[in-house]
DNA sequence: CATCTGACGACCG
DNA sequence: GCGGTCGCCAGAT
């Protein structure tokens, strides 16, 4: 697959701080890429300590089904994320995959075109 | 090769 | 503040 660096990056993520699949897609070169980083977590293995369920929705809201979101829920309060409500403080867990990712080499295309809409 | 889908994000109504 | 639509990427059909 292609996301090892993606894996990776999850990987990085310390425990009891949490990021979102835009970070992560952003940190790919992935611009708007997220539902590719969805799309990757759900294609991720298990049994590969890949920390999955520290990756949330934007603004912290957790968007995956009920019986992941249950699980997720659940690893984050035993971090010490604080999951009171359905909305988890990025101010406080979010985790800036950005800040280190400075290895080259992530994406060829490099161009996501800075007109929208 | 064309089309739809998916654990997403941002904007418009 | 909430819901719906468009746009993005990669994979499956």
């Amino acid at each position: 697959m292609s996301w090892e660096p993606v894996y990776r990056l999850v990987k990085k993520i310390p425990r009891g701080r949490v990021t979102t699949y835009g970070e992560v897609a952003c940190a790919l070169r992935l611009p708007g890429g997220a539902r590719a980083v969805g799309y990757a977590m759900a294609a991720t293995p298990s049994g590969r300590g890949i920390p999955w369920h520290r990756v949330l929705g934007a603004g912290g809201h957790i968007r995956v089904p009920e019986r992941y979101a249950m699980i997720q829920r659940k690893l984050l309060q035993t971090e010490g994320v604080a999951t009171d409500s359905i909305v988890i403080d990025m101010k406080k867990y979010g985790w800036s995959p950005l800040a280190r990712t400075k290895k080259g080499k992530k994406s060829p295309r490099g161009r996501a075109k800075t007109k929208r809409r």
